[in-house]
DNA sequence: ATTAGCACTCTCATTGCCGGAGTGCTAACT
DNA sequence: AGTTAGCACTCCGGCAATGAGAGTGCTAAT
């Protein structure tokens, strides 16, 4: 039955669809019959509403209410039903600005990128990026930092800057510091951080690093500011967004899980990492996607790349009402912004 | 009449007062007149009620609902009538810990004792960094970003760290930047952010910047990337606590007006503006603040200090009707937390 | 196969009606 | 003179009854 809906059963499907988005009441079979022309009845129409229901795309809050999208109704339409909207030439200047103005380290470009996204999409905008782990190293530096503290700072390409406290240093001069930097940045140059790690290891077994006192000093601090692995990072913009929606606005219970998940890097990460691995854009409906605390909400994201690795995704958390044909072609565009702006980084 | 209320007068507001606070809804004089003993009839409370409310520190929703404290009646319980709870060993202990674990950056500490102190009051937490222009240097660096991209990294005494782009320095080699790194740090040494600047532009003055090629160099580049103050910080947690409050529960107005102004650093700022100068505990209640967008909550926020100059604040965000025998310690407790964790930085 | 017609169902807003909580006032009491 | 018992009064919140409206499913006619 899925793939085999008829052409007529799947417009009236669209229409349906369609019509909940924008007003988020259960629908009736006048109101398709209207939209649709006239062309049929609304009792023909009542007809193909009750196949849809039987078939798991629709159903009814009530006898004699209108019927109501169900996650598999959503689903049918986003993957076969869909037109996608085009966007404004405005809106993609208006993100290609935002991406300008992040012109400081990576994350201010991706919070102004999300900011505006979600401002676009009037959804809350979430942005991850994974773990740096298996970034390239661009450059490393110690600093200075108190009495007893040194800071290992380091830059991923792409923008990404990332610091670490090692403590208990005390008797490092100035140009100890410098001279370790040197042959850090010597080591790490051209290596992810998990290479840059597993190579410390290995010349810390060597010979050498015992008799020569700045590789050795550096080889264990790198050992020590490397042990666990770098989060990674994730950014919200627009939280009120969803208070916009009335499902959220008004079951309090629904919001507090939201707002709780939001409070939760994990979940959101959770929420995400899905599209993180796939280069096309991903939607997941409801149920489908795999936190459980969420079972009624949709996530629209995509991942964005550097070079050829996805570094993290983009997207946006909303309920399942949401405008896709308008909010899918944003958020494509929202990545692939990303990519390129990190392309020349 | 307001230095002038006789005793049994305010200890009947100060009932009133935490009752209202532990059950959020107007408290009736029978109520009143059971907790203090009976000491006095319902009819004896409903008299000196009508005198409070004459006085402006109560106020009735409607006739024959009982009384709700105003901004005055909670103004004047907290400055004369609050009995201060002391914390629980555990919640300092816990706090203690929660500082430990923010081991890395500052900002890692505030993040996660503000963390804790929203969930032990369960109110959302705000922490402030006040701009590092006031801020003394521990030490700078720079490293390569990107092919056209120089980073300089900033570190504070205290251990904050920031970090901003220059743009467009394509022929500088690692040893370049070692020197000017090298030199900008012997400049910064022991200054703040806006004494180095005010010192770069002197420096860039003198004969000698035009023919030193390094010196010349970091000169401009420090101008450049100082040419602008460095921003504060914001960091909020616990924001899905608000929701626990019936009044803003309920609303979905004021919920989603906060909800926005968590949205804006400056708001944020604003609102804790005045906490920042003062070392001692500040509390408005209501139209105290001020912003004027959000005439409905309190803030309870203390500065915290970084050696003799104040760094920023960390504080409360709630209802006005907040615990505040128990919030005041909390918040007075995080502030000389952080400001001893900053001490030994 | 489609549709007009109709009986039926369910929700939602409105109305009216208590009961309860709490007040303010007065008159009696200490 | 301050306190209190008593009482009439007000207002809210909950509950049931009601009716309009929206929408359905079924049947019979086209």
């Amino acid at each position: 039955m899925a793939s085999g809906m008829d052409d007529r059963t799947a417009r009236v499907l669209r229409h349906i669809v369609e019509d909940y988005i924008a007003t988020a009441e259960p629908v009736g079979s006048r109101t398709i019959s209207k939209k649709m022309g006239q062309a049929l009845s609304p009792a023909t129409i009542r007809n193909i509403m009750a196949d849809l229901e039987e078939g798991g795309y629709l159903a009814q809050p009530h006898t004699s209410a209108g019927r109501v999208p169900t996650g598999a109704g959503f689903r049918y339409y986003i993957d076969h039903l869909l037109a996608r909207q085009t966007l404004a030439r405005g809106e993609m200047d208006q993100l290609h600005r935002a991406a300008g103005e992040g012109n400081g380290p990576a994350d201010e470009l991706v919070r102004q990128v999300s900011r505006l996204l979600s401002n676009l999409a009037h959804q809350a905008s979430v942005v991850v990026v994974s773990s740096p782990e298996q970034q390239v190293l661009r450059s490393v530096s110690l600093m200075r930092a108190g009495v007893e503290r040194i800071l290992l700072v380091t830059v991923m390409r792409g923008g990404w800057v990332q610091h670490r406290l090692i403590e208990g240093e005390r008797d490092l001069t100035g140009d100890d510091l410098e001279k370790i930097s040197a042959y850090l940045n010597e080591l790490a140059g051209g290596r992810t951080l998990l290479q840059l790690r597993a190579r410390i290891l290995a010349e810390l077994g060597k010979e050498k690093a015992r008799y020569d006192r700045v590789m050795g000093r550096a080889l264990t601090m790198g050992a020590r500011a490397l042990a666990d692995a770098a989060p990674g990072e994730v950014f919200i913009e627009g939280r009120a967004n969803i208070l916009e929606q009335p499902e959220f606005a008004e079951d309090v219970h629904r919001l507090k899980r939201i707002l709780r998940a939001f409070e939760e890097k994990s979940v959101i990460f959770r929420l995400l990492d899905r599209a993180m691995e796939s280069r096309v854009i991903q939607v997941s409906v409801g149920l489908e996607n795999t936190v459980e605390e969420l079972p009624d909400i949709s996530v629209v994201a995509s991942g964005y790349q550097q070079g050829a690795s996805s570094v993290g995704s983009i997207g946006l958390i909303g309920p399942v009402r949401m405008d896709y044909s308008r909010v899918i072609p944003l958020v494509e565009y929202a990545a692939t912004l990303l990519t390129t702006m990190f392309e020349d980084r």
